[in-house]
DNA sequence: GTTGTCAAGTGGTATAGTCCACCTATCCGC
DNA sequence: GCGGATAGGTGGACTATACCACTTGACAAC
């Protein structure tokens, strides 16, 4: 399999990226009304549908709302404790979080059966399994742990990983740009060792996030779970499509 | 504000619930390739870009997924434990469980500041609250506790919520349906009256989501909050879009 | 057998239009 | 002043067409 490294950023994305940015510095507001499709489209000299397309993703992501006869506004910013779905750096920078982490192993592995179909990996195909306590201020508040396929990142075994973002470190080194996720959430009471890891009492709430992270074309990237101290965080959904009621229902 | 009922469905979104019920008949299996663009075009008599949003939409609520070059394939079914987003009887029915409801409240107020600003609802707007509790085979699951406003939903407070489902009334009764939503959750454990609720121990770790749910056009629908037992649910969260890294993030 | 090339088919991006439903502000008539 | 029609702008839903990137399989060359 040939690693991919997409040179070619579609105008829609570049146009969308542009908008991010004035979001992100604070030339537009929340409440703000985006430039309309067709202003945005002769503004940058595209068709409408690009525009369009520009302007769908930013609502995809979360970040602008649409009014039918109205315009296309930013949304309002959401307080991420948690995503699950940017990275930890990230979110911890966003709440004016000193983050750091502590690696506690990073090797390659046969994986067994089950974590093979969900990353859908060959007989004999090895993967990077990656684990990291994660702090903030110093404090432990989250432990991670993560399998790759290995021909997705070969060398990543040996990086250093106390420092650096996973997901960027995938962009820049091995071109693979992350672009879904699907998550289960549970709520369980700590075992003795979790216990000992983020200095907690047995049995209180944690919070245990099994997550697929996939590329636009649905290819498998990453399984990882995560657990999160219960009192510390809430974890942040984003905006997601509700799926139509089934027939049963129309009854 | 004029309530809208919108007779009209577009033909993409027709084409996708014709596909939906082929894979929910088992017409089509996971990992089935489903008809290209241009077929799809061609059979319904239609453009292109019509058929891909057809198939956009079908990505979009993780039925399916793409692959460049080789064509768009039936996603592999999810077990939806509880997804906070499908309607309660939807989730349990799927499971092969008998769900059931016990309506606590189910009144018109005036909502609280934060309320009317998470509702977008004027100072005097009423509010519609309705509180159930959940069960699965008569055991007590999960308690939900729902804020709509009475504008969009007049007469709801007369409604016999037992028995029907909120989701299916929205949309036959007053023509809402529901396009997106966001949530957040945190693990907890229980206090004394949630512990009574669900027969359960003070202290044992409970999972609380909180939902905003919107239309289309991301006017706000409904707020909730509903609690789950930790030790009877996974919460399954659905396909999500994963926003690029910040530039922040770059160096 | 292996390798390389090529053609056909797929989704991805993009142009250039059209018509419609909806919202708002303005203006006109009362 | 009030209410209703209207015009202009918005996003939503299309059609028709084009070229590109990627995958696969068939086939030729070695």
């Amino acid at each position: 399999m040939m690693l991919k490294r997409h040179s070619f950023v579609p105008l829609y994305v570049q146009m969308a990226e542009g908008i991010s940015q004035r979001i992100a510095s604070g030339e537009l507001s929340p409440g703000d009304q985006l430039p309309s499709e067709r202003e945005l489209a002769e503004a940058h000299n595209v068709s409408r549908l690009t525009a369009r397309q520009a302007l769908e993703e930013l609502v995809l992501q979360g970040r602008a709302y649409r009014v039918r006869g109205r315009g296309t506004f930013v949304a309002e910013p959401k307080i991420r404790e948690v995503s699950g779905l940017r990275s930890f750096s990230d979110d911890m920078r966003s709440q004016g979080l000193v983050p750091s982490s502590r690696v506690l192993r990073l090797e390659v592995i046969q994986p067994e059966e089950a974590l093979r179909a969900r990353l859908k990996l060959g007989a004999h195909d090895p993967a990077v399994w990656l684990e990291r306590l994660r702090l903030a201020n110093n404090l432990p508040v989250a432990f991670e742990s993560v399998v790759l396929p290995h021909k997705l990142c070969p060398g990543l075994e040996n990086e250093d990983m106390a420092t650096q973002s996973l997901y960027a470190l995938l962009r820049d080194k091995y071109g693979i740009y992350l672009a879904w996720g699907e998550s289960e959430i549970e709520a369980r009471g700590a075992l003795p060792h979790e216990a000992a890891l983020f200095e907690f009492d047995v049995g209180q709430p944690l919070m245990v996030a099994t997550r697929m992270t996939f590329t636009e074309s649905f290819e498998p990237v990453e399984f990882a779970k995560s657990i999160y101290r219960g009192d510390r965080f809430t974890f942040y959904v984003g905006r997601q499509r509700i799926p139509p009621l089934t027939t049963d229902e129309r009854r």
